[in-house]
DNA sequence: TTGACATGAAACCAAAAGGTGTTATATTAT
DNA sequence: ATAATATAACACCTTTTGGTTTCATGTCAA
């Protein structure tokens, strides 16, 4: 179910998320708090809050009158995932070789620099 | 210099972009062949190579009345980096202490969970 | 040289993003 | 009870996104 409305990697495409996840990595925190960090309303503030809640990066819970904001960073695992799949492009040249004779020996890396001209 | 109107987050934060990437991490490919993975208009396209060129993530070379585009992972240590602090926090819990007994044991873990008291 | 092909560039559009300010409601302190 | 605080919920605005269509330009093949 977790509401999927957005996407992880759209969540930490804007800085200003990105430097409240930094905020909450260090504390929990109301959103009184988070936007004395900024000079932005605080209607925005809570904005890009409930657009992390739905990427689950942060969650929320009522304390009294105040709203305490919680980091939750294992959805990031997605985009370690997904970086993980480019690191060998970039490791050394070599292991893009290697990657080739590990997982298919069938003659794929010729393919590979020729499959755009059929 | 390396034009940065486009951050490489925000260039990864469309789904279709990061097909691209994926595409080209198999082969370099003209704008046209691209295309016909897709269902939207080749000059769409062609927008999100130029988004893509502007993160410094693909690189375009005219050869004929083709334009080749290449992938250039290297942006991505970028997101890599940014993601690495977080690693702390999702591998087990104990290597938040881990990480505070080795880098600074100057009693900032107390501090860590009062700072926002202050 | 003429047509077909690949791209570039411009004008335009609807919807989403990122903001703002106002008003309403619940909670705490006096 | 009352005033101050913290947030939620709206309504509204401007810019950016992601897409389209149309037209122009350069290149290749006959």
């Amino acid at each position: 179910m977790t509401a999927a409305k957005h996407d992880v990697f759209q969540a930490i495409a804007d800085p200003t998320r990105r430097e409240v996840l930094r905020l909450l990595a260090n504390n929990d925190l109301a959103i009184s708090e988070i936007t004395s960090h900024f000079s932005i309303s605080r209607t925005a503030v809570a904005k890009h809050l409930h657009i992390l809640s739905e990427a689950n990066l942060v969650s929320g819970k009522k304390v009294g009158r105040e709203k305490i904001y919680h980091l939750q960073p294992e959805p990031l695992t997605e985009v370690k995932q997904w970086l993980a799949y480019y690191e060998q492009f970039w490791n050394n040249k070599l292991s893009i070789l290697k990657h080739v004779v590990e997982n298919d020996n069938e003659g794929r890396f010729e393919d590979r620099k020729t499959d755009h001209l059929k």
